[in-house]
DNA sequence: ATTTGTGAACAGTTTCACAGCG
DNA sequence: CGCTGTGAAACTGTTCACAAAT
């Protein structure tokens, strides 16, 4: 199914909202409050990717959130599927997300870090390894990691994020402060930017 | 002026990727390998703002960076305007934000930490001050703080954005991985959420 | 020849309005 | 009633096409 790109974003928040929903039935006035979109944008949503659990008193939670974890194809972590990522970058927010549980309940395993910095990938202490950023490309390719969470410095922002894109990695998460041009996806979760962004939103 | 939504996030990407831009002029072809955007959007955004600082050659860096600076409000840190921002909880990637360089050379300044742990309010160093949660009001009022960075635990997540939110903070990063309801703009920087947008975005 | 700047056509997204259901 | 589901209208954003500038 092919899902329009804003829809996707409101169902994605959706889906989080409903984990930690603990009501039986929630209503599009209900979601309205907690996305930024009017209920009419999300009974739309619904209508166009043919989510029809609502009854005159809301929609099923459980329901509507097994459906959209199907449509998003995000699988809980109890079923099975999940998706493999790497860490580039270990120094700051990197180092961070070495712990495991972070990304614990999602449907991604951070399976790999990698560093230019020989010392960090052998001081720094995580469940998976950590390799030196020159073994990218050969584990990328033998763990069939999708994703690569981008922390490095800004210096060596675009190239790095060549080197990931050459890997075969399919999307980068962008944690560094930097815009580099790749042609794969990027999701920006970089604080300095987003605060940019939100500056410009309050303007 | 009215800045359209998606105008200003692209504005806000060039402006960063122009900070970075060592060539003196820069045409909309070059911009195009930046964003994910085309060369067309990129004039027609500059045509929607005014800006008319090309000529056949391309756009003069220094200049196309001083007039997006304007525009947005973005101004660099040597010319006086500050946006003051805090840090509302302070384990993980709260903790590492700590450091003032992550915010070196952008707008924003980190004036003051918070966490409901008084523990780490004490025992945490900073060069500004660190403060138990419940002075948040009474300091967001002295100081003049504009955005919060949230970085709480989930299980906190809603009340304590609903407390900035009484605050008077006028929006929020979110770094938690929860969804809430405020009245403010939240934007995303948590990297978990971020990869749950990019594997929608490559299904 | 290459690139800007923009009207006009097109595509995507949101809001309005209201019928139908529980 | 309050809520869902969906045409139709309104609005926003993007692409096409091309004249003007260097």
């Amino acid at each position: 199914m092919n899902i329009p790109k804003r829809t996707a974003e409101r169902l994605i928040k959706i889906f989080h909202f409903l984990g930690r929903c603990e009501k039986e039935k929630v209503t599009s006035v209900d979601l309205e409050k907690v996305l930024g979109a009017s209920q009419d944008v999300i009974r739309r949503d619904f209508s166009l990717m043919k989510i029809k659990c609502g009854k005159s008193n809301g929609y099923d939670v459980i329901q509507l959130k097994k459906i959209i974890a199907d449509i998003l194809d995000l699988k809980a972590e109890d079923s099975g599927k999940e998706r493999k990522c790497c860490i580039v970058g270990l120094s700051k927010i990197g180092g961070v997300l070495l712990d495991d549980q972070i990304f614990s309940g999602s449907s991604f395993k951070v399976v790999a870090g990698f560093d230019s910095n020989v010392n960090r990938t052998e001081i720094l202490k995580a469940s998976f390894p950590l390799h030196p950023l020159s073994r990218l490309k050969q584990v990328v390719k033998d763990e069939g990691i999708e994703y690569a969470l981008l922390s490095c410095d800004s210096s060596e922002a675009q190239q790095t994020a060549s080197l990931i894109e050459e890997s075969g990695i399919k999307g980068i998460i962008n944690i560094t402060c930097s815009i580099y041009s790749v042609n794969i996806p990027v999701v920006n979760a970089c604080p300095v930017l987003a605060l940019t962004e939100l500056a410009a939103l309050t303007a």
